[in-house]
RNA sequence: GGACGAUUAGCUCAGUUGGUUAGAGCGUCUCGUUUACACCGAGAAGGCCGCAGGUUCGAAUCCUGCAUCGUCCACCA
């Protein structure tokens, strides 16, 4: 036996060794770009991890998304890169501030109770405590990040460059603030934009209600939202709808109130929903605010920012306003029964339908979204937007898979202006003057690749060498929220676009096609998977599946293959070692075999490294795991056995040793702990990490 | 209402520009404990490649239509 070999016990235990390894990767300081071996013409290579939520866990699209980062960053650490793969954290305005105030909850507590500055200071608190959980995964998962430059989107540099953006933006005119009707959550108290909406299909009813005109007659309106309707400013009807053209321009009692209200035409009004005649209440919903806005309308809030009626104006403002003031403070569905109560009393309405519609609701919450008109800060988009759009359509930036492209560029089409402002507690503050509010989370996460290397100091060190970063990686649904933001950011701020490739992966669904979701217990845990097949095998079985294509439906019986390829490749490994060659391959007198499995070897070589280039991860690792279990293990080592002479012998070594190089990047752990076993001749380093990784 | 994607073995999926008997992993069955590995080896069964047309000498692959499932977008109130 081969004191190497008693060394390397079967079968492979990734619990005894990837801790250890990791720790000597710290140890070495090779995660850090600085640290690398000097090369006077190295290129600069960077991935920026997309910062995970403080509040957040590993989840199986992290995961993944981190062991395609990771696969990247490590080949071209190998191929003499000066690579920087930069982690942190980004601080979720109201993700993080719901977490603690449903802790202070527990103590029967509202953030109100305690007040602005001890809040925050509780939410600092809880982030020192458990917001680099996640990162603490990912160490787990064998991530090569340069945990020196951890950064944190609210830290205090950060801060800085947050303030610069908006004050550039101010300055140049971009920002403005205005009333309008934004998404208002009546819990967490604070607008929302679009992209920050759920939404839910429920079952309601339409009602359909008769609008006296003032001389004679009615016009009868649908809407989904009767207890609004006391704050109506209008009728509207689609100018080409033959039915009302004679009613245009005419004047309409608003029942109960009296108050009176034109009737207008809208090219916006569908002639088949409903009667084709739709009530028009600016203050409680975006699209009214728009036609009120075109028409001059009047607004008339009649809901207040708890959702609650408020109804305490209309007396002075219309003739039977004093009949409502009972209701001021109801919620809105109280009011609802009582405006439609008081409306069949007065016999106005015609009829009641069930009716399938779709309501908004907070993303981070669940809270129906009650739209408000209020006071924000926005951001003027169309400049910008066509920043963004042309940086793709010049291939400046590159869409990986392609079609994803479209996505982007549809929404930065129809982009309306972004309103910037929260008006939560946990956030930056706008820096203006006389504002309470915080900037939207993703305001600050559109930093992130040129914010994170020291920008706004254009002269920073890691900015010069880093910047413009090479490939982001992240999931679809942040395409708009996130990615479109960075681009025109980067390009608004520096100059350049802040990376060139865009890699869109999977989305990672249950083995029956469904969303995986921590509440609805459909979701899989990636530290489970790791505790129980070890981390290699975790990402050899994520990788397996990540196809290029949309979803995946995941299943666990790769991440088992996997564990049996660590096994195989261990002992493979040990039966290697145990022959470990003295002398080099000659050339002259190669067998049959020998050619087949050097020639596969070189084969082998060429399709990972243009699959990886391609971004096609799951490729490249069926083609490894065909290679070495089928060619080198099934047919090559079993030949080998016959073949006891150096020749042999040294190929078994010489192929075994390429094959850890090229599967290191996918599987880290095993292959570095088998390179400390491997004799010294093939090595020029001690570590796998930083061993030539070869393209032929 | 738009857009995009998917549909291939029991399950999860490959199949590059159309070219012999359509592949992998897991599962199933048979045989095998020869000192790398039973987390293994040898072998086998199992597919009208969603449906219907079309182009072609030839189609899982290209075209048209349909069906089913999924995702995203949209101010049908």
């Amino acid at each position: 036996m081969n004191p190497v070999n008693d060394k390397l016990l079967k079968p492979y235990d990734p619990k005894a060794t990837e801790g250890r390894i990791y720790k000597i990767w710290e140890d070495s300081g090779l995660f850090n770009p600085d640290k690398l071996p000097k090369k006077p013409k190295a290129k600069s290579y960077c991935v920026m991890l997309p910062p995970p939520n403080v509040t957040g866990s590993l989840h199986m699209g992290h995961a993944m998304n981190a062991t395609i980062q990771d696969i990247l960053i490590r080949k071209k650490r190998m191929e003499g890169y000066k690579t920087l793969w930069l982690p942190g954290t980004d601080h979720a305005g109201i993700a993080t501030q719901n977490v603690v105030e449903k802790q202070l909850k527990k103590d029967g507590l509202t953030r109100h109770d305690i007040g602005k500055e001890k809040f925050i200071e509780k939410i600092w608190e809880w982030k020192e405590k458990y917001g680099d959980i996640i990162l603490s995964q990912l160490k787990k998962l064998g991530a090569s990040c340069d945990w020196s430059r951890t950064r944190f989107t609210m830290d205090k540099e950060y801060a800085k460059a947050v303030e610069a953006a908006f004050l550039h933006y101010h300055k140049k005119g971009l920002i403005y603030q205005g009333d309008r009707v934004v998404n208002w959550c009546v819990r967490c108290q604070t607008s929302l934009s679009d992209l920050e909406l759920e939404y839910e299909n429920i079952k309601g009813k339409l009602w359909y209600i008769k609008y006296p005109l003032k001389t004679a007659g009615y016009i009868i309106v649908a809407t989904t939202r009767p207890e609004t309707m006391l704050g109506d400013s209008a009728v509207a009807v689609n100018p080409k709808d033959k039915r009302y053209k004679d009613l245009i321009g005419k004047i309409v009692l608003l029942p109960i109130i009296n108050r009176e209200i034109p009737i207008i035409a809208d090219k916006t009004i569908e002639m088949e929903f409903g009667t084709g005649a739709v009530k028009v209440t600016p203050a409680h919903d975006i699209a009214d605010f728009e036609i009120g806005e075109k028409h001059k309308l009047s607004v008339y809030k009649v809901i207040n920012q708890f959702g609650k009626m408020d109804l305490k104006d209309l007396d002075t403002k219309c003739p039977l306003g004093h009949l409502v003031s009972k209701w001021d403070g109801l919620k809105t569905k109280d009011a609802r029964e009582k405006i439609i109560a008081e409306l069949e009393k007065q016999n106005l309405i015609e009829k009641i339908d069930d009716y399938d519609l779709r309501i908004s609701k907070c993303y981070r919450c669940g809270n129906i979204i009650e739209p408000q008109i209020s006071k924000q800060w926005f951001l003027k988009m169309s400049g910008l937007a066509e920043i963004a759009k042309k940086a793709v359509k010049n291939k400046k930036i590159k869409f990986y898979p392609k079609r994803w492209e479209k996505v982007y560029l549809d929404w930065l089409d129809n982009v309306k202006d972004w309103c910037v402002s929260r008006q939560i507690w946990w956030g930056h503050k706008i820096p203006l003057e006389g504002t309470n509010d915080v900037l939207d989370t993703w305001f600050s996460s559109a930093l992130w690749p040129f914010a994170t290397l020291g920008w706004p100091d254009k002269n920073a060190k890691d900015l010069k060498e880093f910047y413009p970063t090479q490939t982001l990686s992240t999931a679809r649904d942040i395409i708009n929220l996130w990615v479109a933001r960075m681009i025109f950011s980067g390009s608004e701020f520096t100059g350049k676009e802040p990376f060139s490739e865009i890699i869109i992966h999977p989305t990672i669904l249950t083995k029956d096609g469904k969303r995986m979701s921590k509440s609805l217990g459909t979701g899989i845990d990636p530290m489970i998977l790791i505790a129980s097949h070890g981390a290699d095998a975790t990402r050899f079985g994520l990788i397996f599946q990540t196809m290029g294509g949309q979803d995946i439906h995941f299943s666990e019986d790769h991440i088992v293959a996997g564990k049996k390829f660590c096994n195989k490749i261990w002992n493979a490994a040990r039966f290697v070692l145990e022959r470990s060659a003295k002398e080099d391959i000659n050339k002259k007198k190669l067998s049959k075999q020998d050619k087949k499995i050097l020639r596969e070897l070189d084969k082998v070589k060429k399709t990972i490294n243009k699959n990886i280039d391609e971004y096609k991860f799951g490729h490249a690792i069926r083609a490894l795991h065909e290679f070495f279990w089928h060619e080198f293990c099934d047919k090559y080592i079993e030949y080998a056995k016959e073949q006891k002479n150096k020749n042999t012998d040294a190929i078994l070594s010489r192929v075994l040793v390429e094959s850890l190089k090229l599967l290191h990047p996918f599987m880290p752990f095993i292959t570095e702990e088998i390179w400390s076993f491997v004799p010294g001749k093939h090595k020029i380093g001690k570590l796998l990490i930083i061993e030539k990784w070869t393209r032929k």
